[in-house]
RNA sequence: GCUCGAGUGGCGGAAUUGGUAGACGCGCUGGAUUCAAAAUCCAGUUCUUUCGGGAGUGUGGGUUCGAUUCCCACCUCGAGUACCA
């Protein structure tokens, strides 16, 4: 019987689905595993092959985890809001719901196809309401919030409030914006309700605050700092702009030294932790005030260098500064405003494009230097950002290359600091290794010391402190989207109040139109319904909303939030949802579900979320944690970054010869005299032939860039001949008809080159041979294409490995795979092309390598007459070969190393047919070794064996060492390193005896030729070396 | 610029604490089978060679009996980040 995997794949993946093979217990005595992929959003382009590589990899842990007898959670589920699907609605009118639904069903269509062990049964929809619900709770719970700084960790905002009304808040240790004014209990008391929210949204750990956010006009929404690329949204690649707008924001910030923290007690690849300690931007320095000069205002500077503030000879501000247009000077307002003008003119990515250029203003304001008591001139430039720090500068020139080339440009003093350093070229940046000079109490001290001294001074004088600056900034949380969580949000006299608990979820409105509304208010501005009753507590139309300051009177019905939460919302918690399974409309999990899955033991996923979701989701796990919500405080214990499968591209190389003619024409005239000219036919237009030619034709014709090499003819001399005979048909024969008198043609002006184009990679064969007819008729500008192929006919390709993408026509689509060669083939061939971490190209053309050996291991059990498994004992090889295998097998997958347990399935199953092996002892314990990789083909064997029901918990196959010892080693024998013959060995010799046999041997008197050896090393069960 | 990661046959890659470099697979070459093709099976396949051997893991040095593996310097490619005071 023939391997028909078609037929073997379907019968074992209804079996599963039917039987409810992979559901996880809640309730049950065994360990428990979670392991758990990066949430998929589900695009309307489907899956390529580079997508499952991930899930195969955690699939394939999930099973050998079952045979090792846990309880595994492998569920999945879909990032079903975003922006992909409201473009799509905005630009066809269909609802986003609807195409979600579509494209989630087709998702789930190919991943059935690819065989995993989900259970589905627990499957999680952000964009359902029934999730989303509690994805407004969390925002509640955070609304009702606040980060105390003396418990580190977030409280309810009650135990706020109840310190106010006790004390005030002089001496409340909170995370809280830079503005809060002090207030008495007293006051606090008499403050009206409007006042007392006011003050508690500065607390608040999501509060609404005017900030200034990265504005796309094309997407018509802000965007996230994670959501940047470049100065450009993430998402189709539009200019961003910086604007004010009043949002809701996530006080990530209180949370920022935990975040950091905790990447030390997490199992994760150290390029993530790198790239989250480098967002986060711990800097640890001091805080230092500067007075300016004739006015009441200070100028508070963070510098990471207060031991080098003897070094300071100018101050930067940056041109959004609060004190620029307060303390400018009447002679340099001009030169100042046009200055502020001009920065704001500026995108964001110009500035940044930009660095090399210096520019400022000097503001004709001086601040006094806090120690000296000089005068130092107050600049503005736009090296300065607003957003980090204070949005000031100390500028210290000899030990800041920045403030040093600003210095230099503007001709500004560079007075030198340190001791025995040339500051004549460039400043000195560097924290050890010198001594601090002209600095009067500082004079002779080392950094460390330095900073130490400085900062104790400037604590005890008063004007400045030692601080920890984060660049980490609050996460806005708006978004001006539709397709998003409505905010559980309404407001009174422009106040937010939270809808209760109780009334969620609060659904997303239907509208007309998913554009922002004329007056440019986001999408939900076009619902006509979207207004909340405090009487009743559901949401009613519009038009019941009175304007309490013109009507003076209040029914109590109130406008909703128009900004929808951004994708980042919904995959904060997800993993937690996955837990529970029975009660979801009662808790977002339940404290059983929560207490005995705890947090996810295993992610696999890609590294492009490294400063968005998997930060959002430490956060929010976090202060989940901290309101006694779960019992974990980081998420994902162990994390794997899969590398990218990227597309191995075909070209054909389209060759353009083009020139123009001359033309010789004679006439005859009357009297038989003749008369030659010569001239231009048709002046400006020339001729252009466009050929295919086969890659290895073109070898060496063309230099890196494609482009053909300048004064070499791209075709040997036949195919040139050949070519001219063909101009010559095709055009000039028409010339010739043209035109009476014709005498000659004469080529002049030839230019070549070739031009390599995308062809399909389906039209491509493993030997990088193209089907021309396929070609042809791939696209009508290829219909009357013409070739030069091999000498033997074929017309070859050259390969390129780039990123997979529909543009490159190099994706390569699971289901056909599947089709063709089957699941298992699929999930072998994604593991055997490389480590799971690294990026590498797939070729379809390598996939028959990984079929071939399910074909013979299916040949093992099943002979064409029928099965051929026997009871017969296993032999001594039989034994060593599964035992090695196992060992191997078990060892690479809790490596992550599973490119290397498919070789060596290949190389027990390649031993075992060599063996001849049909003993059941050996055959059963291997389709156990298998299933994780390949389950479909494991299943049927597995009850062609005999056995009833899955193969999915059987116990995996024990390794015993007894099986693999040896009597004797043939060791490699070496000379100075070099190995030059092998020898059989008994393994029980002693060094001594080994050195003398080898010594003796004849191969030895032949290497050493005479000489005497040296040093003789024997590693026994190694390696002997002779030196000398 | 800075921070990480990686350089091994024609290709994907293997080599577990320093101990036989190139496992396994693709591709290629030759052969068997076939009317033919597909499929299957067998043999070979790092380079070089006067067929004894010699060289060889990005380059140059070092440590060692022995280095793809450890150390130093450099080159190339990839990823992330970018005026962070």
């Amino acid at each position: 019987m023939k391997y028909n995997f078609n037929e073997i794949e379907a019968k074992w993946q209804k079996y599963w689905a039917e039987n409810g093979t992979f559901h996880a217990e809640n309730n049950t005595d065994k360990p428990k595993y979670y392991v758990l992929d990066m949430f998929p959003y589900p695009s309307g382009a489907g899956l390529h092959v580079g997508h499952p590589l991930g899930y195969i990899a955690s699939d394939i842990y999930a099973r050998y985890k079952r045979h090792q007898g846990f309880n595994v959670l492998h569920p999945q589920g879909y990032d079903s809001f975003g922006l992909p699907a409201e473009q799509y609605a905005i630009q066809t009118g269909q609802h986003p719901a609807i195409t979600t639904k579509t494209n989630i069903k087709r998702y789930r269509e190919q991943l059935d196809k690819i065989g995993f062990s989900f259970d589905w049964s627990r499957e999680v929809r952000t964009s359902n309401p029934e999730y989303y619900k509690w994805t407004q709770w969390i925002f509640i719970e955070l609304f009702n919030s606040w980060y105390n700084v003396e418990t580190d960790k977030a409280e309810h905002i009650d135990t706020l409030i109840a310190k106010f009304e006790v004390d005030g808040n002089a001496n409340v240790k909170a995370v809280c914006d830079d503005d809060v004014a002090m207030f008495a209990a007293a006051e606090w008391n008499n403050y009206s309700s409007k006042e007392q929210q006011e003050i508690l949204l500065k607390y608040r750990l999501t509060y609404l605050a005017e900030t200034e956010v990265n504005w796309c006009p094309a997407l018509g929404t802000v965007l996230a700092n994670d959501e940047i690329v470049n100065g450009v949204s993430e998402r189709g690649g539009h200019p961003v702009v910086r604007k004010k707008m009043t949002q809701w924001s996530m006080r990530i910030s209180a949370y920022a030294q935990r975040l950091l923290d905790g990447l030390n007690e997490i199992d994760w690849p150290q390029p993530l932790k790198d790239s989250q300690t480098n967002w986060i931007g711990r800097s640890q320095g001091a805080m230092v005030t500067f007075k300016v000069d004739g006015h009441d205002a200070n100028i508070d500077v963070f510098t990471t260098r207060p031991d080098t503030i003897y070094g300071v000879s100018f101050m930067t501000l940056a041109p959004e500064h609060d004190l620029v247009a307060k303390i400018t000077t009447a002679a340099q307002k001009e030169a100042v405003e046009s200055y502020v003008e001009a920065t704001a003119k500026r995108s964001e990515r110009e500035r940044m494009a930009d660095v090399k250029t210096i520019s400022g203003v000097f503001t004709g304001a001086h601040a006094i230097h806090p120690f000296t008591g000089e005068k130092i001139p107050i600049w503005i430039g736009d090296y300065v950002l607003a957003s980090y720090g204070t949005g000031a500068v100390m500028a210290v020139p000899c030990g800041d290359q920045r403030d040093y080339d600003f210095a230099k440009h503007f001709g500004l003093d560079i007075p030198n600091i340190f001791e025995n350093v040339d500051i004549s070229e460039e400043a000195y940046s560097e924290k050890e290794g010198v001594k601090i000079a002209n600095s009067d109490f500082l004079n002779g001290l080392t950094y460390k010391k330095a900073m130490k001294t400085v900062i104790y001074e400037m604590e005890k004088r008063g004007f400045g402190k030692g601080k920890i600056n984060y660049r980490l900034r609050d996460a806005v949380f708006s978004r001006q989207r539709y397709w998003g969580e409505p905010f559980p949000v309404y407001y009174v006299d422009g106040m937010p109040q939270m809808i209760d608990v109780q009334h969620l979820p609060i659904t997303l409105p239907e509208v007309e139109k998913y554009l922002p509304t004329e007056t440019g208010e986001p999408p939900l501005g076009n619902a006509e319904v979207w207004a909340w009753d405090t009487n009743t507590n559901t949401i009613v139309s519009n038009e019941l909303v009175t304007s309490s300051a013109v009507e003076k009177q209040d029914n109590g019905i109130y406008p909703l939030e128009l900004n929808t939460m951004p994708g980042w919302a919904g995959s904060s918690w997800y993993f937690f949802r996955y837990m529970e399974k029975a009660l979801r409309d009662e808790h977002f999990a339940s404290k059983e579900a929560l207490d005995y899955w705890q947090n996810v033991d295993l992610y696999i996923g890609g590294s492009e979320h490294a400063t968005g979701h998997l930060l959002y989701a430490r956060f929010w796990t976090k202060f989940l944690h901290d309101r006694g919500f779960v019992n974990v405080d980081e998420p994902f214990k162990k994390l794997i970054n899969q590398g990218m499968i990227l597309g191995t591209s075909a070209f054909v190389h389209k060759f353009i010869i083009s020139y123009n003619i001359d033309l010789k024409i004679t006439v005859e005239t009357n009297d038989n005299s003749k008369i030659h000219s010569t001239k231009k036919y048709k002046n400006g237009k020339y001729y252009k032939k466009e050929i295919y030619v086969s890659s290895d034709r073109l070898e060496d014709l063309l230099d890196s860039k494609g482009q053909v090499l300048e004064k070499k003819f791209l075709l040997n001399e036949i195919d040139r001949e050949n070519l001219f005979k063909t101009i010559e048909k095709e055009h000039f024969n028409i010339i010739r008809k043209e035109i009476d008198f014709l005498s000659d043609i004469e080529i002049v002006e030839i230019t070549e080159r070739a031009i390599p184009i995308h062809a399909d990679v389906s039209l491509v064969n493993s030997s990088d041979e193209l089907d021309i007819e396929g070609f042809k008729n791939w696209r009508a500008e290829f219909k009357d294409a013409e070739f030069i192929c091999e000498d033997d006919g074929t017309f070859k390709v050259s390969r390129e490995v780039e990123k997979m993408s529909k543009s490159k026509y190099n994706v390569v689509n699971p289901d056909e795979i599947c089709e063709t060669y089957g699941a298992d083939s699929l999930r072998l061939y994604e593991m055997f092309l490389g480590p799971l971490e690294q990026a590498k190209p797939w070729n379809t053309a390598g996939i028959t390598g990984v079929f071939g050996f399910l074909k013979k291991l299916w040949k093992l059990y099943v002979a064409d007459e029928g099965p051929k498994v026997t009871e017969t004992e296993p032999t001594k090889d039989n034994l060593k070969t599964l035992h090695k295998t196992i060992k191997k097998v078990q060892e690479d997958i809790e490596n992550f190393s599973f490119n290397t347990s498919v070789s060596t399935f290949m190389i027990c199953v390649n031993e075992l047919t060599d063996q001849k092996c049909t003993s059941r002892a050996i055959l059963e314990p291997l389709t156990i070794l298998v299933s994780p990789y390949a389950p479909h083909i494991a299943e049927e064997l597995w009850s062609r064996l005999g056995n009833e029901g899955s193969i999915a918990t059987v116990k995996f196959p024990v390794f015993e060492a007894r099986h693999l010892v040896e009597s004797s080693k043939e060791y490699p024998v070496s000379f100075n390193g070099k190995m030059r013959f092998k020898k059989e060995l008994p393994l029980d010799l002693s060094k001594e005896e080994i050195e003398k046999i080898i010594l003796e041997d004849e191969r030895t008197q032949a290497q050493l030729n005479g000489r005497t050896p040296k040093r003789v090393i024997v590693v026994p069960g190694k390696i002997i070396n002779i030196v000398g």
